[in-house]
DNA sequence: TAGCAGTATATGCACAATCATAGATTCCGT
DNA sequence: ACGGAATCTATGATTGTGCATATACTGCTA
């Protein structure tokens, strides 16, 4: 509890945040240009995309992201208006709703890809460096 | 640019977003629930604290924040209709505006800090323990 | 099986963040 | 000294986010 720790503390965060602003910011402007994609959509679809068959509960959706549960539930209306994935009902929890990939939502992922990986190799270790 | 070159990327990145979530979702409930304060509003009081004459341009304010130019401006504006920080024109550029830390804002900042740091301190190593 | 607590999702509302741009001032070339 | 480019801040418009809550369903208890 020193000073020096408190010091210690707050550079660790600062650098957090700094390093995850960077990134975000680079993943976010690369995506939206070349793919028209937030981020985070682009990150529910490669969670969707990781599933063998392309299908998640919101539930399970919602804990593997940073969003609220209502963030995350709005984010899937946008991706189903894009006609990315489907919402059905699960037959043995009828509360539940699965979201499924559609075959656009599969090729978006797969086409936007690419950026998101060059861009995590531009920026993850070279901080600062916008792509 | 193997396969295992994207997993580890991804997995790094994964990472670093899930502990800068942890730990921010710590600190915006902590300041909150305690001082009424968002967790970017306690750190625009903390950098103005740290200068010695409690006061700082709003670009420098700006560039040290990971926030847009707008979203500061309107920051420092919500602060100052707090009583927490003062506007005024810079007499050599008068382009430039200066905030300056009131009495009550340096108090918010001082009587806040123990908050912020021990959240610190229990999250950061400690991903996933929400304080 | 009736009722109640618990769980899953969607939505109204308030608010903060961004982008684009306006308004004001400074800087620089000629 | 003039005029245009660049810089600094504020603001209108739009959008995404979180909180609180409504709605629907499950599962347990009596």
């Amino acid at each position: 509890m020193s000073k020096n720790t408190h010091d210690s503390l707050l550079q660790q965060w600062r650098e957090l945040e700094s390093a995850h602003a960077s990134v975000r910011e680079s993943l976010e402007r690369a995506l939206e240009r070349e793919h028209r994609l937030s981020l985070s959509e682009y990150e529910v679809l490669q969670r969707l995309a990781e599933q063998s068959d392309g299908q998640c509960r919101m539930q399970d959706l919602s804990s593997e992201s940073e969003l609220s549960q209502s963030a995350l539930s709005r984010l899937v209306g946008r991706l189903e208006g894009a006609g990315y994935v489907e919402r059905g009902v699960c037959d043995h929890d009828r509360r539940g709703v699965y979201a499924t990939l559609t075959k656009a939502g599969r090729e978006a992922q797969v086409t936007a890809a690419p950026t998101y990986i060059e861009v995590l190799g531009t920026t993850l270790g070279s901080p600062g460096v916008a792509a």
